[in-house]
Order: C-alpha cells, then structure tokens, then sequence
DNA sequence: TTACTTGCAAAGATTTTGCATCTGT
DNA sequence: ACAGATGCAAAATCTTTGCAAGTAA
C-alpha cells in the first residue's frame, strides 16, 4: 500500500520540457511539444505528471489572466512580468524581497509563509509592434 | 453601431454583491447568492456582466489556486493572502509598496504598470482548527 | 509478480455562445 | 422602434478519472 514512485521516460520527458522552455507552458503546450518525438504520449498523463511532479515540489502552478494553468520548473521564488497584450508570462531577475514577508507578517493574523510578485505591463515584444504600427499611421 | 450601455437591474446586483462580500466570490458563489431574490437569473448572464464590469474596471480578477476566478470589487491596490489549507482570500491591510514596481522598471525591458502582492500561508481559522485537534489528540 | 504507469475515452467543471425574447431609452 | 440585455440550452475549454493493458523493479 506503499507509494514506491518508478521512474518513468514519459515524466522526465515533460518535467525536461517545463525546466527547457522560458515560457511557462501550459498542459497543452507541453503535450504538442512532446508528442512528436512520443506519439504515444496522452494529454491526460501530461495532467498526471504535472500532478506528481507538483507534488514532490518539482514544479510549481500559477495562472496568469489566460484561464489555463502554467507551469514552472522551481528555480527559487522568482518574479513574474505578465503582458497584458499578449499574455507572455516572463521571470524578472529580480531578488525577491524578504523584508515584504515579514511586513506582513507583523500586519496579519495569518501564519505567513512567503509571498510572490507579479508585474502588469506592456512586454517588449508588444512595444515593438505597437511602435511599428503607429509609425505606419503617419 | 455605438455601443451605449444600458442600466441593468442583474449588472448592478451582481456588482454589489461582489462589492458587499469580503470572500472574493467566484461567479457560481455571486449566481448563488443573488438567485434567491432574483429567481430569473442565469448563470450565463452573471458570466456576461461580470466581463462588462471587467472591461468597465468597476471589478479585478484572479486565480488563487482553487482552478475557478474569484472576482474583486477593485478599492486600490492592495495585497491578497490565500490561505494554502481552505482556499480562502483574503485582503491584506498593508500599503502597496510602489518603490517595487519602480524597482521593476529599472530591471526590466518591460514596460512595467504595476504589481500586485500574494501572500501564502495558513489563515487564522485554520490555525485554529490545527490547535483544537493537536488539543484533541493528547 | 507486484503495483505503478500509460493510453484511451468518458466524465467533470468552468466559462462562453447562439438564439429567440424581453426591456431600457 | 432600436440596440442592448436576458434566459436557456448547447458548446467549447480545460482538467480529472475509470479501466484494461503495459512496464519498471
């Protein structure tokens, strides 16, 4: 009745694929990345993996404004920017503020065990398009 | 083929539902509260004008790990703690640190707007209910 | 062998939409 | 009257699950 997890090629293959990609992929994403080289591989244990892998704390979940849940492969607590444009999810490379964690802390009657940061704007990729468009106004 | 927007008894009570609950309702909470008193509404419609007061800005959204949006009567911005046992959300009496986004700015290649605050841990309640049992168990 | 894994397909849950009808202005 | 709003039900998404067959240990 144990849990004695085995190594499995389809797990390593999409927790791989999570830590490679700097986008932050959803489920979906990482099942169209895979399936080529897998075509055996199925969405529903895509959603399993990610389930595992979360729980041993290999991963972690967040949404971001799109509706479906994206995934990270743990680095340390890191920032994220969001485009509102585009929806791009990005890391900043940005210390994370422990003194924020502590304020609350002292502010809350809640056991606070850590926080996150999110920033809203406008990515660079978007800028770039949005300058290109206006100057094709004139 | 403007768009003039009419007043709408459903819009205005599913406003201020979500306007007079601390609990960031999810739109099946706000449907559920409100069908009582008004027996005709859907729940598509509760869907449909919670997006017109998202576009108004009369409401913010997120997802704070349950998998459904909870909804905000915006104030200002101010910081969330989720609560990693119940779920539950709450609003965080703490002053938005602006000198984050400004430090954001400088680091990044994003143009940045803003930021929010999530805090994590286990709330007053659960805390609670955590004492009680241990209690119990001796 | 044992019991964890997988693929497949069906089921769940949440959110969106088409359409005919109703209602503010 | 006209264009926006509503209810209802169907559809679209995303995610979870049951089950029989595959596979690491």
């Amino acid at each position: 009745m144990e849990l004695h997890r085995r190594k499995s090629k389809q797990r390593e293959r999409i927790y791989e694929a999570i830590r490679a990609s700097r986008s932050h992929p959803t489920a979906q994403e990482v099942y169209g990345a895979l399936k080529a080289g897998m075509p055996s591989l199925s969405l529903g244990n895509v959603y399993r993996n990610i389930a595992i892998l979360l729980e041993e704390g290999r991963l972690q979940a967040g949404e971001f404004g799109s509706g479906t849940v994206r995934y990270d492969a743990v680095t340390a607590g890191h920032y994220h920017f969001v485009c509102e444009r585009c929806g791009a999810v990005s890391d900043l490379d940005m210390p994370a503020v422990e003194a924020i964690t502590a304020a609350a802390r002292r502010l809350s009657p809640h056991r606070v065990s850590g926080h996150t940061v999110r920033f809203y704007g406008t990515c660079a990729g978007c800028l770039g398009a949005e300058k290109a468009k206006s100057k094709q106004r004139r």
